[in-house]
DNA sequence: TAAAATGCCATACATTTGTATGGTAAAATA
DNA sequence: TATTTTACCATACAAATGTATGGCATTTTA
């Protein structure tokens, strides 16, 4: 199986990857061939011939859009998770995906939009847990007292949002928590999105 | 605003998103008119028109497999709650849907499944609140420790679920409530389904 | 150097696919 | 009652699609 691949081949076996990952459906022939520039399906479908010869597609016959990714399970991800975010004290964000999320969809997310898994406690006190998912929307505006992601220096964290006159306070609703005072002191802090849902699974064992 | 599917508008609307999810790719006209026993692509074409013109999906048009569904950005679709369940007393269930909420497209609804909105605070040490929502499985075997809902006589309840020998316990996380023994005393005790999911909305639309 | 593999184009063709059009029957609605 | 909506079937057709076949220049391999 360890048949090597030539560049364009290899081009190629990205962009189905990243056509499903990104549409969610395979390209036609024609759709391959228009994106490489190809004046032919032909060209491409001799490449994808050469693809299944070497093991890394299957092709149903005569069905449209049918092409299957042999490597599908090392390479199709079905929901990253962006990273952790604290609702204590801040924890910091990774910069790839740090796990998936089971449950998700198969749909898409809205544009833009993504999940963070919470840890910490800070805001028990408004219904949100360690280990929840919550969904974030970085198209919105924040208004005072929604709950919002913001990023500090290289930390990210899950707090209440209130702007005052000359500072923005983000506030724990765990008083064991003081606020965090947004002011010249935070040159880096930067709002990432407005909390609009919390979802948790709870197929796996409660409690 | 969101308008009203059909029963099988919405049927043929979970199959889209059921063979994106399993499949990765949209089916054809021809495989959805299989899959329902249609013996015409036309049948299949004429649902996706309706469901196109109340802004469900929305077709390439001359393209194959390219149903395109919209709530990818519309991000919430419309689900009706089929009732309320008191996690502290019981509370009447309707028999109709009393309320629909916009649920993410994010959060999974297994096949068959439903929502019901929680009243009482008696599953708060469950991490469960007065106003969220529970999607109710009704096809699993529910096992000890699960979250469960029941009716007991016309009214429902959110419970931990825990079998012995010879009754059923259904038991509140606070202790303020009681648990409730099902024997003989409770002929018309019926397990409704297992909360396999919570979500909370943070846009505060309604309260 | 000869042979094989690679990369690309062109033409041809049977199906598949989406879509337009028209029809029938039952249910819902006015 | 008359009208609209819903649900389904049949036929027809242009475009899309996958596939087969042949050709040619360049690069790699033997």
């Amino acid at each position: 199986m360890a048949k090597e691949l030539t560049k364009i081949q290899r081009q190629l076996l990205d962009h189905l990857i990243e056509q499903k990952v990104s549409r969610g459906i395979q390209p036609t022939l024609a759709e391959i061939a228009a994106h490489f520039g190809y004046k032919n399906r032909s060209t491409v479908q001799q490449h994808l011939q050469a693809l299944e010869k070497k093991g890394f597609i299957k092709k149903n016959p005569k069905l449209s859009r049918a092409i299957e990714l042999t490597l599908e399970d090392k390479f199709f991800i079905p929901r990253p998770i962006l990273g952790e975010v604290a609702a204590g004290n801040p924890l910091t964000i990774y910069p790839d995906a740090i796990d998936t999320i089971e449950l998700p969809t198969i749909v898409r997310m809205p544009k833009d939009s993504f999940l963070l898994r919470v840890k910490g406690d800070s805001l028990k006190d408004a219904y949100i847990f360690s280990g929840d998912i919550v969904i974030v929307n970085p198209n919105l505006e924040p208004k005072n007292g929604q709950i919002v992601v913001a990023v500090l220096d290289d930390a990210a964290v899950v707090k209440r949002f209130y702007k005052k006159k000359n500072e923005i306070e983000l506030v724990s609703e765990n008083p064991e928590f003081k606020p965090i005072v947004i002011d010249k002191k935070y040159p880096s802090f930067k709002l990432v999105g407005i909390v609009v849902g919390v979802y948790r699974s709870m197929t796996k064992k409660a409690g």
